[in-house]
DNA sequence: GTCTTTAATGACACGGATGTCAGTAACGTC
DNA sequence: GACGTTACTGACATCCGTGTCATTAAAGAC
């Protein structure tokens, strides 16, 4: 008669989710079972099928909690911001850097890469995510900076995954290594701008019309 | 009496890893069982038992096999190189990018990622193959690029992990979303290359030494 | 306060994967 | 071709996670 953990609440769900959520983080998706999620919960086991039929289930329920879309207001600014480009994709990517370090999004990568063919619609869902969100926005940030003069028009048909690839990078890095060579996010963020920034500008031509 | 797959060999041990590779790129790490990987390999599940102890170990052997270091030769071959440091690069950002391309370093990253906290010592492995055979290198090439003013000399202190960026992106989304976009690895491999080229070109100074 | 409803639980049956072991069949040896 | 050795096997016992169900206890209705 210690504890009496027993009270009923339509909130029972938010907790499993949390608990799972920190089951998930500590052992992983597949070596997480049930019982491991009741007992951080502090409910019975059984309690959990009333909510939730499945371990998939529960990650469908936890996907949709952590998937919002934070680009989207940045999207809309776009149109009326007056700044530079090169400001903007600053913006953008150190959004990005933010966005990637974030555990929920770590954890999420990692189900996706390892439990990724029993989601297939959440893959399809990420998919468009990157592709809508992501790189759209992208694509019209190049496009403002090439049509203003402020990057170079060769790099108009440059594939833009190339341009976010070391933010996904650092995604990967922590979630591998982050134990043993955790990265500074900061100098890794400053080392993408440098890369990119360099290459994007124009290359400032001699004498634009000819030499004589 | 219809089949009698029973010999016996010292090539046992090597059909066991094949059918296990095939079964964890087929089912994923977690979802592979001994039966499964009895049945592929045509023996009864007890047979796997007499050379691996566990799942753990039939990994273990299987990465041996997959970590082989081929970039160790062009390592070598560095100093006797006399091209230019551009093209040197981009040797090694192709290796690069055929080697992420591989099926077998595909799946040896998608168990690291997604079961990395039950092999430590194989992170640490790949850890410091990353940091000695890759990065180690591309420091190398940089340097020699700017030394001999092929490079610009600002881009010295770059995080380098941010130049072979591109690569692991390709790799891991191929990883998760090859079966509803592949992407094409020529196309990436050049926009790679570009991005990076424009990058780490010197900007051509107006007249080195004055204008007047 | 009694009755009804429903959240929550412990216990049970089931299935599937693991690891072991005694028995069996192939191979080498003489 | 008989014998010993060894690779191999089917069967058994066990463990663990799952899903269900009857029972219990808390909350609401009146």
């Amino acid at each position: 008669m210690k504890e009496m953990p027993k009270r009923r609440k339509i909130a029972r769900p938010g907790e499993i989710l949390a608990a799972a959520l920190a089951e998930f983080e500590a052992k992983g998706f597949a070596d997480t079972t049930f019982a491991d999620i009741a007992k951080r919960a502090g409910i019975a086991r059984a309690t959990i099928y009333l909510y939730f039929d499945s371990k998939d289930r529960i990650f469908d329920a936890l996907t949709r909690r952590i998937l919002t879309d934070p680009l989207e207001e940045m999207g809309q600014a776009l149109d009326a911001y007056d700044g530079t480009s090169e400001a903007l994709l600053e913006r953008f990517l150190t959004h990005l850097h933010s966005e990637a370090s974030e555990a929920e999004t770590i954890l999420l990568l990692r189900i996706l890469v390892s439990e990724g063919r029993r989601f297939p619609d959440l893959v399809r869902l990420h998919h468009a995510r990157i592709n809508d969100s992501g790189l759209s926005l992208l694509q019209r940030i190049i496009r403002r900076g090439i049509d203003r003069g402020e990057f170079a028009p060769e790099i108009a048909d440059l594939d833009l995954r190339v341009v976010i690839a070391p933010a996904i990078m650092a995604l990967f890095w922590q979630m591998i290594f982050a134990s043993i060579a955790p990265l500074d996010r900061e100098a890794m963020l400053r080392s993408h701008l440098d890369l990119v920034l360099r290459s994007l500008r124009p290359v400032p031509a001699f004498a634009p019309s000819g030499m004589g």
